[in-house]
DNA sequence: CACTAAAGCGGAGGTGCCTCCGTTTATTTA
DNA sequence: TAAATAAACGGAGGCACCTCCGCTTTAGTG
């Protein structure tokens, strides 16, 4: 009879979180994922009895799950974050550095677009709660430095450039609009960037 | 026959504000003190269509006047800073200069009790609306300023203090709680920084 | 498998928000 | 003073929020 208290991991970085019935939690995730479509295509101010809806569940069961709005969007918030991560690393294994670098940053645009759609809400949270900005933020620039890392590694973008550099004019995109041609603006921006990177590489 | 433009005033610091209907006007003020009280009360979430009928106004009015909450607290918080001011003035005039600091010292730290009431509202307001900060945290300074001024002129406290280091010390009140004794703490903060003012005063 | 306690579900209902528009009122003009 | 007009009023109605609690489901136990 195996010892039901070893599955390996847990007990560790994690203080207790116990685990969750199996429903409450493919409820749980059926919302935060219904809740970050309906974030993008209505903004912050999106229903949540509609959320509810579309995920199959009571306006009940949103609410137990997520006290206040604020508590959803932050979730959501994390998870695109995580998102926009793991992206990183699945490029880098997909693509070559530099291929990986741009489509990495095109997506980074579509980040910040989502960014900006919860601006208020995210503004609040953002200094209300101050790890999660320097949780996100964190995370975010670690991802594009490795990338930046690796391309300059391969030889495909010239290995003199600061990643924090390129950071920073990435935040350009975020203060820069509200026009209606942003999206392009910021597709440019991005091309016109690694242009610059490419520019004298070693390696191609 | 006169010449109806000319009732003097107007025409040159405020744009044109273009006067209102008696009735509006009426009804305006009568919303904005109901609303001051209301907030004092039950926090920023008060209900508006509560404010509305104490007012004696239908809910349509109110919205007519204060499209969003936000404006009606602008508006409430505005008058707020202007009633301290105002009370710098009136207390200096009927009171020994260091016992009218004092006095307005006091009401000061009423007046940072209604700011934390509503300081989720607020500090959205202040960093949307970045003119609001500079403009009241700009006047309140100012009065302080006049007081100690005065205070230091008749040689009630000592002259040797410098009026932005007072507002410093205050400022700990706005920072510090949130236990219920935080109004008490703050009481016995003011008269402790009276008493350091007041020690080795020329006059008394 | 049957049973049970605990966990989770969900939606009715009470409340507040905010818009819309027919009615009322202050002000201007004659 | 009376009529005309623009401004202001107010509340019904529709929608979203969120709480509360009786019902359902899950995950252990014998």
């Amino acid at each position: 009879m195996p010892d039901p208290q070893t599955t390996a991991e847990a007990t560790r970085d994690t203080p207790a979180p116990k685990p969750m019935r199996a429903d409450a939690q493919r409820n749980r995730d059926k919302l935060v994922e219904v809740a970050a479509q309906a974030f993008a295509a209505d903004g912050v101010d999106a229903s949540l009895e509609e959320i509810a809806k579309r995920a199959g569940v009571g306006i009940g069961t949103l609410y137990r799950h997520f006290p206040t709005r604020e508590h959803l969007v932050e979730v959501v918030y994390r998870r695109e974050v995580e998102g926009l991560c793991h992206a990183a690393e699945d490029l880098v294994r997909e693509h070559p550095a530099d291929v990986a670098l741009e489509l990495w940053m095109q997506r980074f645009v579509d980040y910040i677009a989502t960014k900006r759609g919860l601006a208020t809400s995210l503004r609040l949270l953002l200094t209300t709660n101050s790890t999660l900005f320097s949780d996100t933020s964190g995370r975010v620039s670690g991802a594009m430095r490795s990338l930046i890392e690796a391309a300059a590694a391969s030889g495909k973008i010239r290995a003199d450039v600061d990643a924090s550099d390129v950071m920073h004019a990435l935040g350009g995109i975020y203060s820069a609009p509200n026009t209606p041609d942003w999206r392009e603006r910021s597709g440019r921006l991005v091309k016109l960037l690694m242009d610059g990177l490419r520019f004298g590489a070693k390696n191609q």
